[in-house]
DNA sequence: TGTACATCAGTGAACGCGCGTTCACTGATGTAC
DNA sequence: TGTACATCAGTGAACGCGCGTTCACTGATGTAC
């Protein structure tokens, strides 16, 4: 019945593979399973291991392509940020990336995955480099006064990535709201140039509401 | 055979269920599972449902004891914190909380869990006032020239708590070399105090090593 | 003090499920002659 | 150009597993009379 010989050899099979994983993660369905991915690819539930050793080398394949994306997006945010508030773009979209990809960024960085994975070490160690040059240009242009040491390069860059990062995950995670985009994009903008020293521009929208948040303060 | 009647109102099926969830995590074993916990407790694997209402409802409970342990630590590190330095010490606490209890700390922030429990909102509510008193004490008595408003105070402790937290999850995720204590707590305190535009007091160890970072910059 | 009864924390068998992975296989494709 | 053969991406049946949850039950405890 049917023509199985269409499909037999489709011959794009680990593409296919990674294309319906990626779609599963965008669907929200928590997991991976190599077994969904295979059914959502077309293929029979065997067919993955002839392209990926096991679930985690999946995984891991799906994960560096997120880490690809998001450096693409970052670089896109802004061609050649320079100052502090090219800076902030760049975080804007480091957050962004999150919040519409909630799934393949918890992937990214939660799964539990083998470290030694080249291909993610390779997409991680691309990612630090390059907020580390940011905070290198950034700086070079702004803190004029006492030009800042290697030292506290090497501080601040860890400050930045941790600081995004950790507005991603708060996001991401209902500790702040992120049901308003622009909402999301003034308080990350807000705490990078809380983070920078710098007096934050005026925010672009009036709600500054924050979730989870009682008032009882002591 | 035995004496089944010795155990079988042991009276405190809840407490042990929560124990024993706690010691999975504890021991790094991925995902809590309902049963694995009733097993670990010494419990039918039922037994758990009669103070639990689904899986979730138990993860929300060992969260929320999280939740109040990290608090705890928190204050423990710092009885009255009042300076960036001693801002610097409370960031170093929840950095070693996260690295001590790793799974723990995933349950507690990661796993996709029913917002709408009230004992989790209530916890996470706590802290997030507790960061905002913090820095809006640290920063009275600091930011001496041009006292920040309200505004700010938020932007600040927005920024504190999600770089803190980044700092933690980056760690976790083997994104910062996690291996060297000191070489963490050094790392927290320069990014806590570039964070606040203070200069960092030196380090206390000399190593600064960072993984995954290599040096091609472009 | 003694008895009947309601309560409710515990039990164990059973359900149906999806999973990761193995295995021996099959059939389409490309290459050597 | 035609044929034999090696390769290798695909198949489907099967393994053993742990899971969440339901169900009807049992037996210990506390209380009302």
């Amino acid at each position: 019945m049917g023509k199985p010989s269409d499909s037999y050899h489709h011959g794009d099979a680990r593409a296919a593979c990674l294309r319906a994983a990626r779609e599963l993660l965008e669907e929200g369905g928590g997991g991976l399973s190599v077994r969904a991915v295979a059914r959502r690819a077309g293929v029979s539930a065997t067919a993955p291991y002839r392209h990926f050793p096991d679930r985690e080398a999946l995984v891991s394949a799906v994960a560096a392509q997120g880490y690809r994306e998001l450096a693409e997006r970052l670089a896109a945010a802004h061609p050649a940020p320079a100052t502090p508030e090219d800076l902030a773009d760049v975080a804007v979209a480091y957050v962004q990336f999150a919040l519409a990809h909630p799934a393949l960024f918890r992937a990214m960085f939660s799964e539990p995955c083998d470290p030694g994975n080249a291909e993610r070490a390779a997409a991680t160690a691309a990612i630090s480099a390059y907020v580390d040059g940011l905070v290198r240009r950034a700086f070079r242009k702004h803190g004029s006064e006492a030009g800042p040491g290697a030292d506290d390069f090497e501080a601040l860059s860890t400050a930045v990535w941790a600081l995004v990062h950790g507005l991603a995950f708060l996001h991401l995670d209902g500790k702040f709201d992120a049901s308003v985009p622009e909402v999301v994009a003034d308080r990350v903008r807000g705490a990078v140039h809380a983070n920078l020293g710098v007096a934050a521009p005026r925010p672009r929208t009036e709600q500054r509401a924050r979730t989870e948040q009682s008032s009882e303060s002591e």
